[in-house]
DNA sequence: GTGGTCTAGACCACG
DNA sequence: GTGGTCTAGACCACT
């Protein structure tokens, strides 16, 4: 994983989002076991409270179900779960594309902007994806 | 202007930028005042700190100035200045799409969602404006 | 007079500066008449309690004296007076000179600075002077 | 830090300018964690909303960033942003010089004021970077 | 009336 | 514990 400390995103979401990542892309399947609370906060250098915070929101999501005692593993929708809700929440979106529309942007600037956000978050997802053998 | 206490978006900066789109669609034009602090403040039922801060943010991208005793009044560049900067603050919108690729939507998939995304901020943007006489 | 309504400085503070710039540069001289606030207000197009401010402020360091019902007119010691008070007052000018030690400016970069600085201020002043006639 | 409660610098600014003082002489390093709000706004007898303006500013002109939950850190480029700042808003000590120019005072007598300034202005600064180490 | 600043005290999200 | 936001109410300088 790749966790910016500095970015403006929490750091807890970072983590929900990379375990997401790597559930999508097939790095970690259905029935994998999730690295442990402290073994991950001890590799990234991260209060553990922050990766249970974390893990708890995939559970909440059904990403994931705990076995006290064993660990927390993937459930069998999650790659769909995680497909479906992505498209579902859209009103973070929805604010920044309202925001760009209220300060004039036509839907082609939008478009343009868009695409160039695109292939960042592609060599990103390819950066994460490289990765996950050490995850 | 319509306000929603409950957003996760903070008030000033719903005010920031309703206050930009009135400038950006004409409503409110260069060299025109700005509404009062305690005008705007008693109208919206809102803290007049609240105001003021989002008035000193938009003070603070050269939108408008201040003249103590006289008012708030917007630039002559404040149309462009908004439209440029919106241009560049891509960094939201660049954590936003990141988030859908991890999940593993495609391009077609996001684009979308954007154009819904921007239909509704379409219409908003028609509400505020419509609602410009009555502010 | 030039007044900048822009400007930071208080409109009634421009005008003690300019009225102290025409006595000093001798284009109002000791025993002259002052513009009446009426008349200054109406010519600058401003609110005749900041007139009647700025001239309050005048008396109150003896440059002028009111005769009620005449007018305001120059004192003797005026010119002397404005001279010596600004070689006093120099709690502004230790100020901002202090905030640019603070930063790391050397003694040479601030001596820089001030030259520009008391170049364009030569400009205004001949500026304000050469407009006295109409004043 | 010394503040000063009766002085006509806003406190905050205050607050800005000494920061600015502490990194620029070296007593606060890049990488470096800011006191954080309670902290200082208790040390200082200060309401916490005016460090927090404080602090804001200073993110406002890239010298430090904060992340919820840690603190704020003084950015990489925070010494030489302070430095080239310093030297570009020379709008105040030119309107301080233009008084005095228009006060009649000519050059060598400025310069002999700016000169008692920056010596007034190094002691001070002198002052706040002794005082860091309690700071 | 206007904007600018400050205090006091509260709530929230984050780590 | 940290920073971010908001409310309530006050005082000041300026027009």
């Amino acid at each position: 994983m790749i966790i910016d400390k500095r970015s403006m995103v929490p750091i807890y979401e970072q983590i929900v989002n990379q375990c997401k990542a790597l559930i999508s892309s097939g790095a970690i399947k259905t029935g994998d076991r999730l690295e442990s609370v402290r073994s991950l906060s001890s590799r990234l250098g991260i209060n553990p409270n922050t990766i249970q915070k974390a893990y708890t929101e995939l559970e909440n999501q059904f990403i994931c179900t705990s076995s006290p005692g064993k660990g927390r593993y993937v459930t069998a929708d999650a790659k769909c779960i995680i497909h479906e809700n992505a498209k579902k929440n859209t009103a973070a979106l929805d604010s920044e594309i309202s925001t760009l529309v209220l300060c004039g942007l036509t839907y082609d600037e939008i478009e343009s902007i868009v695409k160039s956000s695109y292939k960042k978050a592609e060599k990103k997802t390819e950066l994460i994806k490289n990765l996950s053998g050490k995850d």
